[in-house]
DNA sequence: AACGGATCTGGAAGCCCTTCCATTGTGGCC
DNA sequence: GGCCACAATGGAAGGGCTTCCAGATCCGTT
């Protein structure tokens, strides 16, 4: 049976006069320090346990100089942000590898000038021990918080106008190229791509590796048309594609959502996909496979990115030397290729 | 421009020395006490700037014995249960509103044991102010937190097995009685539904919804068949349906995964939505609008609902009297009826 | 039996704040 | 001009923990 939760909470001091020694003692007992004897050990413990005591963090992190918690700032002008299932997976990840280092996370998001006021605040005032800032846009505020400030900070994605010391990011552009040699590979040579907004690091990369496969085969790249993520803006560019290249044969979206669109922009205009068109896409969230044709496209191991960038994290703050980490796609064929 | 990042953290006293004052004094006008000559007032915040002094939360926490922090626990077995969006949507409200009270968030995903280990070591250490526990489900070890521990604890949803002192609703019976209230007015009268596990309240609720509007309308409601809340699920749910009562007319599935499911195995059976069959699922999450037909459901306040728990838990520790809230709902239609 | 060494032990200082309280200074009022 | 009330001030005592250090204990050696 599990001990009774006390109303009042006994403090170091009570336990090391139940157990009859000094406080000293107890706390190296409770931090696994050595230089105790086995008797005096036992007869802390016995103390804790009677009393239930359970040591504070806070008095801890005063004493040590060491907040034991890590914050996950996400920071994006839209507070809708966090509906989005990116950051669902990339929070899971964090909070399963800060539990693995014993850390517990802030979350921080960053979307008002309050909110980033109040981050800002909350990393001078040392309450983390470090920072995962992820979906930092250009010229983010806070980046500052990385270059300026004494905490380690762990980018997840690179920013586009630096390249931070610390950072984990998505192979982009290997999987936009993997995206699109898989469609040249299916025949398709009048491929042409879907691009998203030119101030992400991401979307360039993934604008990148299109260039690349395309060059490669020894086709000429075309100019891709620009949407903002989002559904909506992926139909109107597929419209605008079809427009400048009505032979068009292979697309390549830089995510998911604007392949729905495209999707469903190409089924407007009577083509069949994949019969007349091939579709590939980027993320592989949930709307993959929910589209009509379910969606091929580049996996992105979202979750793993979260666990990395927390991993990450925890060894630079424990002193280990760490660098900068690159995390692999693989594309996930269905049925619009 | 903004001050320098500086590498060594002002304390207190260094501002208070550099004001000439003392240490009272600087901490009245950090907290804007009374009692503070205009003159020292001044000079504290010009050595406060000067500095970039932030307060330790750490040591006020020790001092004024509130951690300036609430943790929001979601408590589920799966670890995965992050992605779902739900979750983003009720972390972003939660968020909102404990910016606005300048709280933190400790975000726990008490998922394994350890994880909930770590969550009860968390509250009783104090180094929280309350909790908002989501996701709760029967028996959870956590729920003792609420009824033993000295900390208050707001639930997001009803636990199945006790009520409560504290809590924020969504109203599913109301929404359910709406959702089949919907399905009658269309002129269907052969209406199933099909329902969550039953050992959650969620389900239940949904369930007494169908129920009462059936019942209220003279007709008989029909078992449920149930499903765990997933695609396939709705779809094997549906399925068995379709044998049970060759002949129904409507649906209603308590939410929009399963309804999505149901229209996958409608399709399959060759009838069509809402020509033959109508159906209504429960949520309105992004999912009710990729469905092929799009999905008219119940559209439930996820952000209100994460908003409210952090308002009623700040109003608790504020010491107001506040009582359990429950959230209405509202139906959104689509295509499916 | 005396000694060097390692192993325990507890006192005390410190981490950075808040807050109580006694003290000083100020103005108003009779 | 003296007295009272009240505002302003700083000293000091916490809040709960870690950790340094000096002193006490114990062991095996010679």
């Amino acid at each position: 049976m599990a001990e009774e939760l006390p109303h009042r909470h006994a403090t170091l001091d009570e336990v090391a006069a139940l157990a009859g020694v000094s406080r000293s003692v107890a706390s190296r007992v409770i931090n696994n320090a050595p230089h105790v004897s086995r008797a005096k050990r036992e007869s802390v413990e016995k103390a804790i346990r009677k009393l239930g005591y359970v040591p504070d963090p806070k008095a801890r992190a005063l004493a040590t100089r060491q907040a034991g918690a890590a914050a996950l700032v996400i920071s994006r002008d839209d507070p809708e942000v966090l509906a989005d299932p990116f950051f669902g997976q990339l929070v899971a990840g964090v909070a399963g590898a800060l539990e693995e280092a014993d850390l517990h996370m802030m979350l921080c998001v960053a979307a008002t000038p309050r909110g980033r006021e109040r981050v800002e605040r909350l990393v001078r005032s040392r309450a983390v021990d470090g920072v995962m800032l992820a979906a930092s846009h250009e010229d983010d505020p806070l980046a500052r918080i990385a270059k300026e400030g004494p905490l380690p900070v762990v980018f997840g994605g690179r920013p586009v106008d630096f390249e931070p010391r610390w950072y984990v990011d998505i192979d982009n552009v290997g999987g936009a190229r993997d995206a699109t040699e898989h469609l040249l590979a299916r025949g398709r040579t009048r491929v042409v791509t879907i691009g998203g907004p030119l101030d992400t690091e991401v979307a360039r990369a993934r604008q990148r590796g299109y260039r690349e496969a395309m060059t490669l085969a020894g086709l000429t790249p075309r100019p891709p048309e620009i949407g903002d993520f989002s559904e909506a803006a992926g139909a109107a560019a597929m419209a605008r594609l079809l427009e400048a290249h009505p032979d068009l044969d292979g697309v390549f979206a830089a995510n998911d959502n604007m392949a729905a669109g495209a999707l469903r922009a190409l089924r407007g205009a009577g083509r069949s996909v994949p019969e007349d068109v091939a579709v590939v896409g980027f993320d592989d969230l949930a709307v993959a496979q929910l589209t009509e044709p379910a969606l091929t496209t580049v996996h992105q191991p979202i979750r793993d990115l979260g666990r990395e960038m927390a991993r990450m994290l925890v060894g630079i703050v424990a002193g280990r030397a760490v660098g900068p980490l690159i995390l692999p796609t693989h594309l996930v064929e269905r049925s619009s290729t």
